[in-house]
This record gives C-alpha cells, structure tokens and sequence, in this order.
DNA sequence: CGTGTGATTGACGCCTGTCAACGTCTGTGG
DNA sequence: CCACAGACGTTGACAGGCGTCAATCACACG
C-alpha cells in the first residue's frame, strides 16, 4: 500500500485494495489489463451520453463525475457523483439498454475503459467478482430507493440540508471545513429537485441562522447536528 | 407451456420459462428445489419488514405485493409491484443490509422463499444466473433514476397520469377497459407522492374531462394517449 | 472594456399540503 | 334488523412553500 502513490495510472484502479478488481485471478488481471483503455477528461468533458449506446463501464481512478439525466425542458437531474474508486456505465452494459444517463466531468479526470465483453466475461467467470459488483448495484439501488422517497416527502428545505451532509460524507471537508466539492447553484438545485433561486434563498437563511458560511461556490459547515436536524436524518 | 396451470405451486417458480431460474442445471434446480419454501400469504399480511434482517428472497407465483419505505410520521412511499415471475429482497441480501423497505401482501400471494446460501451459491457459481440477476438488479436501478428525475421534475398532475399509464403497462386492463390492480386512494397518494386529497381531487379532473371512468377503486381508461400527452411521456 | 455566465434579490401567484367536516360503505354485535 | 364503529372517499376553505419571471450585481475572460 505505501506506493500506491507512485503507481502510474495504468495500474491504478487495479492495484487498490478496496477495487472492484479485488477478487481477480492474476490470469484476469492481466486480460483487464490488456483490454481497457486509460482515458483522460478535462472539465466539462462527457464521458458517455444518455440514450447512447455504450460498449463499455468507466472506472474513476481520480476526479469527480456527475452523473445526471435530462429531464423536461433539458432541466438536469443529478443522479449521483463518481470518484476515484466508483465505477460508472455497467448499468447500461448489464442490463442491455441505452445509457439511461449523462457522464460530465466536474474535475478533470482519469478513467479506465473495460469493454462490456470482459465486464461480461468476469460476471460469468468469477462468482467473487460477481458478488462485489452486485453488491454495488444493490446498494445504489438502496440509495436510490431511499432518494425517492425523500424527494417525494420532504421538503426542499430538508433535502438541501440532507444533501449538504451527504456531500460532506461523500467528499469531506478541507482543513478549514469546508467541502470539496465545488458546485454552482444549478447543480446544487439539480440534485435537490429545485428551482436555483429556491437554492439561494435557502443557503441565504442557512447562512443567516449559523449553519453555513458562504463564499462563492465554497460552502462552510459550521454546524452538522443542525443541518442533520434540519433534513430529519435520524439514523 | 400447455400445462402450466396444472403445475403444483411447488414447481412454478422454477418451471416458467421467464422465470430467474431459467438457466440452472439439474442439479442447481434440484438444490433450489430442496431448501425453498412455499409459502402463502393472506392480503394484508407482511412478507418482510423495513429494518428487519432478511435471510432469503421471495419470488412471487401468484398475487400482488406492494414494496414500500415509511418515511416521514410513517407515510409510505411505494416504491414497486411485485406479481407473478418477480422476485423481492434480493437487494438487501446481496448487499448484506438490512431490508430497506416492507413487502406487504395485496392480493393473495404464494412465495418461493429462497435461503441467502442458495441465492448466494448461484450467484457465485452460475455465471448466466447472475448475469440474469444482475440484468434484473440494473433494470429497476434504471426505473428508480427515472423515477427520481420524474418526482423532481414533475407536477403532481403529470406523475399521476404516469402512473395510471404504468399500472396499465404492469397489470393490463380486463375486458371493461378497468385496471387489474385494486389501490385505494391513500395508495395512489403514496406511489406518486403527494397527499390523498390531491389524488381524488385529480382523479376527478381526470374524469371530467374525460380521460378516465371512476366506479369506487374501479378505473376505467377512457383515453390512453391523453394520459400520455399529460404525463409528458413521449417516448 | 464588452460579453457571458453565474449569483442574488424582489414580486407575484399558483400548486399543493393541511385541516376539518361530512358522506358512504361494510362488517360486527346486540 | 338496527345501531354503531371504523375505514375509506369526498369536498371546501385556507395558507404557505416554492416555481417563475425579471432586473441587477459580481466576476472572469478574451
């Protein structure tokens, strides 16, 4: 583990310990090895586009992914984020359908390409591997469960909230707390399920009553009880 | 196929030709024939319950069971159906988390309850099994984004007449052009997400201008295409 | 310095949730 | 056979959360 720093990216999603590619036997290792295909996106950059047909899954090895689909009027829906680690696009290839979402990069990124045919090939041949990816897609399920009924229930105020600590959890704060994540207030709105001005106002009270402080897209968590409060998240 | 109602309820699950297990061999079939457990359930009983531990899944032969999580002062959301040919809580046991949501039996139901080992066994060792499972797992995936970007997205009006399209496509009409599924008021509140009085309030509108027929829990559809064009669902 | 994108604020009004009252139907028990 | 309870459906009144529109500001960039 104390070179992983020094590895090159070639080897890098498949040296982690905490990889999808885990459970690999050397021989599949060195067919993913010889198979994928590291790419390297720029900010703003698509990865993959939503009713296209896509050959293949993604694996983030460093970078932030938002993955989103378009709603009425084009107006995104921000499904989740990928990060170094998360492995985005095998929903399409597993279940045979068009990409059911846009990939966009936030921070530039690499990635690692594996067609469908080996990401086919180890489901069927390595009931470990097997195990681990279905165990991911269960748990994305479970979250998207989860989400549903959060949309459906809550109000925009406790969703804001609700996504202010998810965010934390999922990105972390910097020295100064302060998360890393860097979003407008579109995308804030767009993982919410609201208008940006609705956004603005609630950052603003947010702000007004302690809970944030505010500089540009740079958002402050001064009090986390509050907000897990707020967004009711007793668990 | 032309004895398929003849079938004991013990063989059904196993001998569709739809069914998930379609691809097991012999002996795998023999195995799973050996440890399930035939069970059946009464409308209203609960097959599993949210937060429960979950050591198997069910695959339904008959009936209907509706699949929720109780959100907020115990308000549920409706996340699926489950009829005949599907199969529940195998999400939670190939996660390993606890049940996610409660499975609450509609219409009179037999169950095929599979033990974790077993469902886990054929995951690990029947690649075409798990790809199978896993096409399953990714397809509500899909339908759980849709969902999302719809509830965001949507008014209540547009999600309501999508979810009489839906229960259409799911459950068919009989021979009067009346849905095959039975939901009160308060149900239909808790699939779109809103309060029962805008459910009735709408269905109403929906009557008055002539797109539906209402007769108690009975709902004919009168004009699909006008529900489509409300629902916003060209595609 | 102009242009464009994003952030902010205010005004306005509608959709929709909440509360309350009442009607309807079914099953149960006296 | 009737009274009653309880679950469900319906309707009306009302307020407020939140979306929409428009104007203005802030800031970066060519």
């Amino acid at each position: 583990m104390k070179n992983l720093q020094t590895l090159s990216c070639d080897d890098g999603c498949l040296a982690r310990s905490d990889s999808i590619f885990k459970h690999l036997s050397k021989e599949e290792l060195d067919l993913v090895t010889f198979e994928k295909t590291v790419e390297q996106f720029k900010r703003g950059s698509v990865i993959y586009r939503e009713s296209s047909r896509i050959n293949g899954c993604y694996c983030i090895q460093k970078g932030i992914v938002k993955v989103f689909k378009t709603g009425i009027d084009g107006k995104e829906q921000i499904i989740r984020f990928a990060q170094a680690g998360d492995i985005i696009g095998f929903r399409s290839v597993l279940s045979s359908e068009l990409a059911c979402t846009t990939a966009e990069v936030l921070d530039d990124a690499y990635t690692c390409y594996i067609p469908s045919e080996t990401l086919v090939h180890l489901v069927k041949n390595n009931g470990n591997f097997s195990m681990d990816l279905m165990q991911i897609t269960c748990k994305e399920l479970g979250e998207a469960n989860a989400y549903i009924t959060d949309i459906a229930q809550k109000t925009v105020r406790e969703r804001l909230a609700e996504i202010l600590i998810h965010l934390k959890k999922d990105f972390g704060l910097d020295d100064n707390k302060v998360l890393q994540i860097s979003l407008t207030r579109e995308e804030l709105a767009n993982i919410v399920g609201t208008a940006t001005e609705s956004v603005i106002r609630l950052l603003s009270e947010f702000k007004q009553d302690q809970l944030i402080e505010l500089n540009g897209r740079k958002i402050k968590i001064l009090d986390e009880p509050g907000l897990i409060r707020i967004g009711n998240l007793y668990e």
